[in-house]
Order: structure tokens, then C-alpha cells, then sequence
RNA sequence: GCGCCUGUAGCUCAACGGAAGAGCAACGGCCUUCUAAGCCGUAGGUUGAAGGUUCGAGUCCUUCCAGGCGUACCA
């Protein structure tokens, strides 16, 4: 059996004798437009040199209807074509659910192209922040999308776990260390890290055997340093892993140094000449590349920069076989974008094979006013705090409703008050109800195939389309690395149900009928269940 | 100054260049029945402004206006 979609591009193309058009297929918003809808009238109007209206009415005419497939073909508007699905391709759609079951919803665009995602990749000096927790929903759940969609992805944290924040961070320990055991002569570095967490760190803290208080080495600083790294890194992942996210790998800037990674690099992008000193710094041309100047690798006083060991990351990314690079940054990285893609093109990877997404900020609104955040103060909400408030389900939830790329208002109030009234819950309750009505057949004795061609209800047939979607609303989130259409999509999955359990009584006296109404709400569980899963949320049985 | 993001219903936000939507809040109804965390109904709009491209613009281009973020030999 084909693909509806294949189909009707097949039908239409022979219509067109040999016009090499691709004929693209959309869901209308509008029911009434039918289940899916073509421009290619538009589109062919100014070759034919002929109206819209005109090409539709002839496309229209010349398709065969199969009634295997469409109950109806027709033009509408100014030129669309619409196509209505058959009961009889919708029963057979809803059969099919219940047997690829977690499999239903799957596609092959991605063609088993590897791919890397590497998001949160927070500083290990302390605990996440609430932008880390977006980054983390929508990283993990394009994750599981873009495995949906045929493509191999693995996701990555990075772990900026050297450099002079790690002695900064040391040092602040070792101050709070010295505070705590009343040791004299150790001030608390100005622009130390401030928060609570430090005290906590430090009181696990023991120094060096060697430690001469009156004249701190920066084997000190660094031993310390890398004591409250490991601290942060583990509860980092703890908190991510109550957010449902498990890193496929955690991958450490130390390691590029030890393997000295980011002096290969340096050395590539220096014999092909894109590299110069100025002021005993060495620069990299990026403003080749239109990054607006160029970039410091090396320091004055011969340090890498931050820049450099993450050029020779994403080299490694590149040596590893990945294919495709998919990064998610804060907002404040935007300004990093271009030197990094100067930078990897300087490597010679075509611009294609590496998106940046910038997961943008999150408003805390607490008592209807906008919560402060300086982490310099060390007054922070942070992610732990997040999932205490509001949970993991509705966190993840509500960030994954909301496009990356838009500025987002989280409500903490609102979030915990409404909890009842969260959609999540609505999506969920959904699932939870057809849990029930199972139960309840079960105790009632209905079992058995259903026969499909019972259902006639107008409600049954609404959720049959609404499940036809699904498919395609899982590829245009592949496709655009985007989330918010499942949620929409589940919203609106939820609602059709709700309504058709209201209409109408699955289990009744009549066994035959129970049957196969019970089997239509099974295939609207499995796709449930398959786009919570998606997004990392669960799919409770009760509620 | 320059760069990036945003501006759509009272609020939070959707809408591959295709035919303006949802949830919440408001108002009015529906539980001897498989979960009322549900359903039905009412109301709500010059898509920040003005031009342009297009058969067609919330979407693309230009110029404004407003809010946010960034603009390191920090990470």
C-alpha cells in the first residue's frame, strides 16, 4: 500500500505529462479545505501562461479519484486543490497504527546521516540555570526527533573544565574553604563565584598535602578548582537526568588540551596563512568569512583562548565521523556564531554541515514580576529549583511549546496554581483515559480484531484524520528542527479524543462495536504516547 | 553606534510565502453512564507603523517605532 502522499503526487504528475514540477502537499488549517492541499496551480500558472483556477479545474478533472484513497478532489479559492481522504484509507490507516504501534510516525529523511547535538554544555562552576533547562528540553527532544526521522544523532555536553575559570573557581573555594576553618589571610576573590553552593563544596574540601596558606601556587587553585568541577559536573547530571535528558557523551576541554587537540588546529589554520600576530597575540582571519573581526586564539601571554580548544572540539566532532553538527547556545553566544563557522569552514567543512540554534532567554515571573538573576550576586533560580516548583513533565512541556528562537515568559506562579489547567495535563489525560477505558473492557470482556467498518461516527472519523497528521507533523519538525507543532498537534490529538469520548460510549453492550471503537482509541494511545515521547514526557496510565 | 531575537485576541503563544488559530482568563450550559484534569456554547483582531516584491505577506525586502540580549587577549 503507498503512501497517500505518494499517491496523489503520482496521480498528479501524470496529469501534468512530463511538467517537472515538485508538488508539494500541505495540511490545511481550515477542515473544510479537506485533509491535504496543493499550490501547484499557483505555482505552474506562469509557465502555462493560463489562471490558477483554470490549471486547477484541469488537474482536477483529469485525476482519477481511487477510492482506496481520496472520496473527493476539488478545486477551491483562487486556484488550491483539495483532497479529501476515503473512510476506507482511514480505517485502514487506523489498523496500521495498531500494528507499527512505536514505529508509527517514523520517517527516512535523515537516510542514517550521523548526526551531533551538543547542547546545555554549561560551565562547570556551578548549578544550571534556567536557560540550561530550555536548552536541555529542546536538545534532547530534537534528539529523539531527529531518530524519528532516520537520522543518527548522539548528543554531547561540553565541559569547559580548564582555563582561568577553573582557578578562579578553585580560588573561591579555597577562600570559603579558609573562612569556614577560620584560616587568617585569605580574601575572597573579587570576582569570585559567590553562591551558596561554594560553602557546600568547600566544606567536602580538602586542600593539598603541600598547601602553604601563606602563598597559593595555581597547583592550589587548580587542585581545588577541579575538586568543585567534579562536584558541579555530578550534580549537573543528576539534574538532567531527572529532566529525562542523558547525555550520549560528555566530552571534556581538558582532554583536548591533554591530547593537544587545539595545537593541531592552531597549526592547520597557520599553514594555510589564516592566522597572524599582532601585539604577541595570534589572531584568526575570520572577518574572511564576514565574522565582523578577527578572533584571538592564542593570548598575549600564550594561552588559548575559550575560542581555540572548541575549534579543535568541533574538528573532533568532524573526526569522529558526524556529519552533520548541531549546536544550541544561549543567548548570549550569538556573537560567537560567525567566528565559529569562519573557523570551520577555514577547516574546509561546507556551512551546511554545522546549524547553530539559540535557544533564547527565559523570564522568571514570580508575583507577577520579572525574578533578577545575577550569577556574579550568586542569585540565581536554578534549574533544580525549576523542577521542584513545577515538575518534570509540565517544565519540559512548556519550553518545548515555544520556538527556540522566541524570548519566553515562564510563570512560575501561574505554572503551580494551574497545574490542573496546564495543557500537559490535558495531553496526558487523554492517554490516561484511554488507559482506563481499557481497563474497564478488559473487566468487561471485550476483546478480539476489531471490524473497522463499524465505526461511522462523524467524531471517530475526526480523530482518524487528526492521526493521518501525525506523520507529517513529525517530519516538519525534523526538517525545521522544531518542537512546537507536536505539542500543538498533541493539544489538538487530545481534544478530538476528548470529544469523541464524549459523544460516544466505547464499551457498551454491543461486544462487536466495543471492539472496534476500543481499537480506535488504542491507535490514538500509541500515537500519544509516541509524541510524548518525542518530547520527553511522560504517559501516565492513571491519573 | 553595530549585530541578533521579539512585537498576532485581555494574558501566554501557534500558523513549510497559501485560505488568520489554540490554550488560559471572561460569560452561559452539561456528571444515576468507560476518569468533569472532560465536553458544548458566547465573546474577543487594522498581525507595532509605513512602503515594496508576489496571483497571494503575520511570514520575504526597505525604513521607522517599542522591548530584550550581545558587542573581551571572559567563558
Amino acid at each position: 500500500m503507498k503512501n497517500i502522499k505518494e499517491h496523489i503526487q503520482e496521480a498528479i504528475s501524470s496529469s501534468l505529462a512530463g511538467l517537472d514540477v515538485k508538488i508539494g502537499l500541505e495540511n490545511p488549517r481550515n477542515p473544510e479545505h479537506g485533509d491535504l492541499s496543493t499550490n501547484i496551480a499557483f505555482l505552474l500558472a506562469k509557465r502555462l501562461k493560463s489562471s490558477p483556477r483554470k490549471i486547477a479545474e484541469e488537474i482536477c478533472r483529469a485525476f482519477k479519484v481511487d477510492s482506496d484513497y481520496l472520496e473527493r478532489v476539488e478545486t477551491a479559492g483562487a486556484g488550491f486543490i483539495n483532497f479529501t481522504f476515503s473512510r476506507a484509507y482511514l480505517l485502514r490507516l487506523a489498523a496500521e497504527i495498531l500494528t507499527a504501534g512505536e514505529n508509527y510516525g517514523r520517517c527516512d529523511i535523515g537516510k542514517g546521516k550521523r548526526v551531533n547535538l551538543e547542547f546545555v554544555s554549561a560551565n562547570p562552576t556551578g548549578p544550571l540555570n534556567i536557560v540550561s533547562a530550555r536548552a536541555a528540553a529542546l536538545g534532547d527532544s530534537l534528539k529523539r526527533i531527529l531518530n524519528a526521522c532516520g537520522y543518527r544523532a548522539e548528543s554531547e555536553f561540553y565541559v569547559n573544565d580548564a582555563g582561568m575559570q577553573i582557578e578562579k573557581l578553585g580560588e573561591s573555594v579555597i577562600a570559603r574553604y579558609a573562612e569556614l576553618n577560620s584560616i587568617e589571610g585569605i580574601e575572597f576573590p573579587e570576582d569570585g563565584y559567590k553562591g551558596e553552593y561554594i560553602y557546600r563544596i568547600a566544606k567536602k574540601y580538602t586542600p593539598t598535602q603541600t598547601v602553604n596558606w601563606n602563598k597559593l601556587t595555581e597547583q592550589d587553585r587548580n587542585h581545588a578548582g577541579l575538586f568543585a568541577v567534579r562536584d558541579n559536573i555530578k550534580f549537573q547530571d543528576y539534574i538532567l537526568r531527572r529532566f529525562s535528558v542523558i547525555f550520549d557523551r560528555w566530552y571534556f576541554e581538558s582532554l583536548v588540551r591533554v591530547y593537544k587537540k587545539h595545537i593541531e588546529v592552531s597549526y592547520a589554520l597557520m599553514n594555510k596563512g589564516l592566522t597572524f600576530e599582532k601585539d604577541g597575540a595570534t589572531y584568526f582571519k575570520s572577518t574572511i568569512w564576514g565574522d565582523d573581526e578577527d578572533r584571538v586564539l592564542w593570548t598575549s601571554d600564550g594561552r588559548p583562548t575559550y575560542f581555540l580548544p572548541d575549534i579543535a572540539y568541533h574538528q573532533d566532532k568532524y573526526d569522529r565521523d558526524f556529519e552533520w553538527l548541531i549546536d544550541i547556545w544561549g543567548p548570549d553566544h550569538h556573537g560567537y556564531i560567525p567566528r565559529m563557522k569562519a573557523a570551520l569552514q577555514a577547516l574546509e567543512h561546507p556551512p551546511e554541515t554545522f546549524t547553530v540554534i539559540i535557544a533564547q532567554q527565559v523570564n522568571l515571573i514570580r508575583g507577577g514580576e520579572k525574578v533578577t538573576m545575577s550569577k556574579r550576586a550568586g542569585e540565581m533560580v536554578t534549574m533544580d529549583d525549576l523542577l521542584e516548583e513545577v515538575g518534570v513533565d509540565a517544565a519540559r512541556f512548556f519550553f518545548l511549546q515555544r520556538k527556540a528562537s522566541a524570548h519566553l515568559d515562564f510563570d512560575l506562579d501561574l505554572a503551580v496554581k494551574e497545574t490542573e489547567e496546564n495543557p500537559v495535563f490535558y495531553v496526558q489525560y487523554a492517554h490516561a483515559r484511554i488507559c482506563s477505558i481499557e481497563r474497564f473492557a478488559e473487566g468487561e470482556g471485550v476483546s478480539g480484531e476489531p471490524d473497522w467498518d463499524l465505526l461511522k461516527e462523524k467524531e471517530a472519523f475526526d480523530l482518524m484524520r487528526k492521526l493521518a497528521q501525525y506523520p507529517m507533523v513529525v517530519e516538519s519538525c525534523g526538517r525545521n528542527l522544531e518542537t512546537p507543532r507536536i505539542t500543538m498537534y498533541l493539544g489538538e490529538l487530545a481534544y478530538s479524543f476528548h470529544r469523541f469520548y464524549q459523544k460516544h460510549r466505547v464499551v457498551t453492550g454491543d461486544k462487536e462495536l466495543s471492539a472496534a471503537r476500543l481499537g480506535l482509541c488504542r491507535a490514538v494511545k500509541i500515537v500519544l504516547f509516541n509524541g510524548l515521547d518525542l518530547l520527553g514526557v511522560s504517559a501516565p496510565e492513571r491519573m
